[in-house]
DNA sequence: CCCGCGTTTGAACGGCGGGTCAAGCCGAGC
DNA sequence: GCTCGGCTTGACCCGCCGTTCAAACGCGGG
């Protein structure tokens, strides 16, 4: 499998990969850097001979993660021929634990440490509305395809209609990440797409069940 | 005026009152029993005399400031006879930095913080459910009272239309607070009554300027 | 076979900060 | 005016962890 050998890739990506998910479950207060260490199956030394500094690993390491999560859930989204199908694929991936084969622990845990960390470190902010700027840009584009096929009537703005949908999609997610019992996965899934679906303009099939 | 004489109130409040101060600007991470010590205007010692713990400290002082944020809005709300005046104040009450009367820096920046904090502490976890669920109920109440009125003509649960709102907020102020370029104050309150006047069936009064 | 250098180790350092404590302060009650 | 007990202080202790560093490792080239 990818990453087996010891040596072989690249000893930066392997440490980011090991921080990425030690602060994913243990979260970034918690995280020493002989926990890194000890994920990526190296000397504490070491970590610091490829990072000038606990804090730039840190900050590197979530939008690293993040990266990672946007380029996967591109590359799925962009093979998927209609919009409103693209949509639902983007809330299914959006939803904290909906599809198991996805993510560790989850992306949004990492997403809350960024905002933390963004309120108060300048180089974290910078990236951090690079980061949320492209996850709508990306909402925004499928936006776009469906009212251009005609699959979407609202009139409004691409951009405006995805910043409504992002900011729905995040405030879920940190319900459902937060495990509320008045907001279930699949409860968060309907609601989504029920506002989608006013707000963009299209008709819901009937659901079964 | 209120606190100004050293020993006349409770030290257990003065103290969380500092606490949420030095939480709000400095950040849960960064925040040092001295630094709250320093804010309170005492030794450091004192504050673990009141306090078993700087952690219980720190959770105590998080929810004691939602306390009073809510507690705060919940008492103005009440006396706003339409429902959907209420909703407007509750919207421009929940965008960082509209009113700045409100709040000191941001109720928001200690919201997020009581966000990690509840993905790993059991004891803040339940603090956060009971707020979050707190919250959405006072948007619920305000639904309900407007479809009791007519005001509002959607036929769906105050509670889903709660959610949805309550999500929408969160999302759209974690922009706002981050200073996020394309999410102005002004941009979000506009946005939360758009999609609120969709949502629950009412007609946004034309809009001056 | 040996050299040299990039990589890796883990022991050691140093400072920071939470928590403890013995000692003072002060007001109330006698 | 004295004593008692709750408040308050700030110096001190101690463990933790980021960071440094000298030494070892091991591989490729000569």
């Amino acid at each position: 499998m990818s990453g087996s050998t010891p040596k072989s890739k690249d000893r930066h990506q392997e440490i980011l990969d090991a921080a990425a998910r030690v602060i994913t479950d243990r979260g970034l207060a918690e995280t020493r850097i002989s926990d890194i260490a000890e994920e990526a199956g190296v000397s504490p030394g070491l970590i610091l001979y490829y990072f000038d500094s606990k804090d730039r690993l840190l900050s590197e390491a979530l939008t690293y993660a993040n990266d990672q999560f946007y380029l996967r859930m591109s590359r799925e989204i962009r093979r998927i021929p209609s919009a409103r199908d693209q949509l639902r694929r983007l809330v299914d991936l959006s939803v904290p634990g909906l599809l198991p084969e996805y993510g560790r622990l989850d992306e949004w845990a990492l997403w809350i440490e960024v905002w933390v960390r963004a309120l108060r470190d300048p180089e974290m902010a910078k990236d951090r509305e690079f980061l949320d700027q492209r996850w709508r840009g990306q909402i925004a584009d499928i936006v776009r395809g469906g009212q251009a096929s005609g699959e979407f009537t609202s009139e409004e703005t691409a951009e405006e209609l995805a910043l409504r949908l992002a900011s729905m999609i995040d405030g879920l997610a940190i319900q459902v990440i937060m495990e509320d019992s008045q907001v279930t996965p699949e409860h968060m899934r309907r609601t989504c797409m029920d506002v989608a679906a006013r707000e963009l303009g299209f008709a819901l099939e009937p659901v079964a069940t």
